[in-house]
DNA sequence: GAGTTTGAAACT
DNA sequence: CAGTTTCAAACTC
């Protein structure tokens, strides 16, 4: 049935497309070198779309449902349209119909390509896919379908058909882009169950690996990075099922690096097979996408697979959503959640209207799923935690985010390998070192080339690149700095708890989401990957106390949608504390002062004591004087502040080429670039959180979600000027002032912020000029998530 | 590196 | 909600 229908059914979606404007769209792109045009045009969509105000994750689980929505809208769109009446089959025509999606889809479809594919190369080579993507993808559909698709894909094209319940959430959701959803869900789920036995994993990994790269990088340019990353450390470090597939397809792979994230897919369940075999490069691949499972079938795997039809049952249940997002949240560990929060976001702001519409219950469900810890490979996986997820995911969607999720990856592949021997701290180093120095000689490649800043970005990953940042300022900063490079505070914060075990507010690693890691000297650490259900557990009661209690500290005015040429909005960085700090005898000169150690000025709801706050104080009479202040600081801290602003660097431009031409949406990283650059900025810990909500909050996930972010805000102000973040920064601070109370308290989160997406809009306006102030998380979501 | 200070987090 | 204790980071020496 598979291949007739298909057939049939891509002629008609064909006619379809060619109606529908993504058609249109598509043959824009041009459909023989869709891969390139393709993938751009998506991280158009994405970066332009990608805002997604949705960070928080309570309240709109749906963002990541939406993401990924997007992303395959984005992708699929052309698909979308026939996946209604079948999904796979429509699919698969629709694929085949456009190169691109086809060349897409082919990827997702690969395994059974992949299973060809061993058998013959040129099948599996994605990248010759796509030079004939018109003829092949049928055939490669009819192919898959075949071999292996052909048993999953009926059952999972039949369930969507005769499922009502799938049917009807994805109608709901969205027809096309959500039947197609549904059915690469199903798919996913079928071949996850599938994997558990067989090999099919590489279809469901393919499949999965498409959406990932895809939703992995909202932005479409970042998407590319993390692909051509992970295909270069692949490449680097599986050298021999790397050189296997090279040899297959040396060309192909880099034409795929090159071309598309959608090749790159197809790369990557390249590299996935290869990386089952080379766990490294398995992890390069997770950075992406949730690789884990399928990379490491030997510990996680089992894991995975549990957590996999848990999850599948869950996306179902939810709506079909896929899965493998969460999965692949999971699996980075602790940045995972922004990421995916981003790239709802992303998604979210891109499609925001229709398609994102999905249902905010979904999202919040996706979202309950990331935090939930999916036992996923034990291996670092979900190392964040619920609450933290919006943090963090805010940081995680940015390029650096994917680089520190690699590093987390290995980290926790490491540790899963491992045993817990360090129950302290896992010991990424060695992993993370190769990951990192490849992340960071990606970085340095990509971004501006600064070598040590990237270096120490890659090191701190996590969250502490923003913490550097705001280093520079202090003269621990310095230190920090200094440290760091070495350190690499790295992946993940560094946390020193003796007798919390890490499973409280007062670890900073377990605040900011994050497992510990070896740097980390804490002692009877339990907050790590293998004790994941008791930080989970541990995480869940905190959030039930307080449901903020993982939301970042620092929230910050976003330009949601700055005007570039605004400088104002660069200026201000209006970013609050979200509960205000009682500093009694520090003056709030001190990183004793949260609102101090988060760059982020006073604020009405602080309840400090003789504030001096040079970001702000709390009556809001320094903000001149602490711009001068932070001017000094910066002045001091140049030497610093130059590091930061080199490693910023990178970001910032990628920001600026990326901003000038997408107005995307402001996404939290935005704010974490501002966070990165800004001299004054706060440093190490409020970092984490800030970063996500400030923007700061990049740091985690390393330069790759930071760039996305980059790209996503398109904001003028990092695209712009660097200067104008540092300035945005303090200015929002002392703008702060008027969203403090707001922005930041109020944050309870998610909703509150969030209902008003004026909030974003209207709010941040209010305020000088007219930021808006958002969580970092939150930011955007309010808007979205009040749609509905 | 040890000790002190500080303020958030946790507890009552 | 307020007061106290616990905790770990920040800071000092």
């Amino acid at each position: 049935m598979d291949t007739p229908e298909r057939n049939q059914i891509g002629a008609t979606s064909v006619s379809k497309f060619e109606d529908s404007p993504v058609f249109n769209y598509i043959n824009n792109l041009s459909p023989i070198q869709p891969v390139k045009s393709i993938h751009t045009s998506q991280t158009f969509n994405s970066l332009s779309f990608a805002s997604l105000p949705s960070v928080f994750t309570s309240p709109h689980a749906s963002s990541y449902k939406e993401s990924r929505f997007l992303r395959r809208h984005s992708i699929s769109d052309l698909s979308k349209p026939d996946f209604s009446t079948e999904d796979g089959s429509k699919v698969e025509t629709d694929r085949g119909a456009t190169g691109n999606v086809a060349e897409l889809q082919d990827d997702s479809s690969a395994p059974d390509g992949k299973s060809d594919s061993l058998s013959n190369p040129s099948t599996e080579l994605p990248s010759e896919r796509p030079v004939s993507t018109n003829e092949e993808p049928q055939a490669s559909k009819s192919d898959s379908s075949h071999p292996d698709c052909d048993q999953k894909l009926p059952d999972s094209v039949l369930k969507s058909g005769e499922d009502p319940a799938l049917s009807d959430s994805c109608v709901k959701n969205k027809s096309g882009n959500e039947s197609s959803e549904a059915e690469e869900n199903k798919q996913v789920i079928n071949h996850t169950e599938e994997r558990e036995g067989t090999g099919y994993d590489w279809e469901s990994l393919i499949t999965e690996g498409a959406d990932l790269l895809i939703f992995s990088s909202p932005n479409g340019s970042e998407a590319i990075r993390l692909v051509q990353k992970p295909l270069d450390l692949v490449t680097g470090f599986a050298s021999s099922t790397l050189s296997q597939i090279m040899e297959n397809d040396n060309a192909n792979l880099s034409k795929m690096r090159i071309a598309d994230p959608i090749e790159c897919s197809g790369g990557q369940h390249e590299i996935e097979f290869l990386s089952s075999q080379a766990g490294e490069a398995c992890e390069l691949k997770d950075m992406d996408q949730g690789m884990d499972s399928l990379s490491f079938p030997n510990s996680s795997n089992s894991v995975s697979r549990e957590i996999t039809d848990d999850e599948v049952a869950r996306y179902i249940a939810d709506d079909c959503k896929p899965a493998s997002n969460l999965y692949r949240g999971m699996r980075r560990r602790c940045l995972d959640f922004e990421a995916a929060v981003s790239r709802r976001k992303n998604l979210e702001d891109t499609s925001n209207g229709g398609s994102v519409s999905t249902h905010p219950e979904e999202k919040t469900a996706s979202m309950d799923k990331q935090l939930v810890p999916y036992k996923s490979g034990g291996v670092a996986t979900r190392c964040v935690l619920t609450g933290i997820g919006l943090h963090l995911n805010a940081l995680a969607t940015t390029s650096k985010d994917a680089k520190n999720l690699n590093h987390e990856k290995f980290s926790s592949e490491r540790q899963l390998n491992l045993p817990n021997s360090s129950a302290s701290c896992h010991s990424p180093s060695g992993g993370l070192d190769p990951l990192l120095t490849s992340a960071v000689t990606e970085r340095d490649m990509d971004p501006s080339g600064n070598g040590v800043q990237n270096e120490e970005d890659g090191a701190r990953a996590s969250a502490y690149v923003l913490a550097e940042d705001f280093n520079q300022n202090s003269p621990k900063k310095k230190r920090r700095r200094l440290e760091p490079a070495g350190e690499t505070e790295s992946s993940c914060k560094r946390c020193n708890c003796k007798k919390s075990k890490c499973l409280k507010l007062y670890c900073e690693c377990f605040a900011a989401g994050v497992y510990c890691i070896e740097p980390c000297s804490c002692q009877d650490c339990f907050n790590k990957p293998i004790h994941e259900d008791t930080v989970l557990a541990t995480r869940k009661q905190i959030e039930s106390r307080n449901p903020l209690a993982f939301a970042p500290k620092v929230i910050r005015n976003s330009d949601s949608l700055p005007e570039p040429g605004d400088e104002s909005n660069k200026t201000p960085a209006s970013a609050r504390h979200k509960r205000g700090c009682n500093c009694k005898k520090s003056s709030c000169l001190k990183k004793y002062c949260e609102c101090y150690q988060g760059g982020v000025g006073c604020s009405i709801s602080c309840r400090c004591e003789g504030c001096k706050n040079a970001f702000g104080r709390k009556d809001g009479s320094s903000i001149l004087g602490l711009e001068a202040e932070l001017e000094e600081e910066e002045t001091e801290t140049n030497p610093k502040s130059v590091m930061d602003k080199g490693l910023q660097g990178p970001e910032i431009q990628n920001n600026e080429e990326q901003n000038p031409g997408s107005a995307i949406p402001s996404t939290p990283l935005q704010l974490s670039r501002q966070l990165v650059p800004l001299p004054f900025s706060s440093r190490s810990k409020p970092l984490r959180s800030s970063f996500l909500n400030v923007g700061s909050s990049s740091g985690f996930y390393g330069g790759h979600k930071l760039e996305k972010p980059n790209i996503l805000r398109a904001q003028p102000d990092l695209g712009i000027n660097t200067k104008p973040v540092s300035e945005d920064e303090m200015p929002d601070i002392l703008r702060g002032e008027c969203s403090p109370g707001a922005g930041v308290k109020t944050g309870s989160p998610n909703s509150k912020r969030i209902s008003p997406p004026q909030s974003d809009f209207g709010l941040s306006p209010l305020p000088r000029t007219g930021r808006k102030l958002i969580l970092q998380s939150i930011p955007s979501f309010p808007s979205l998530t009040p749609q509905h």
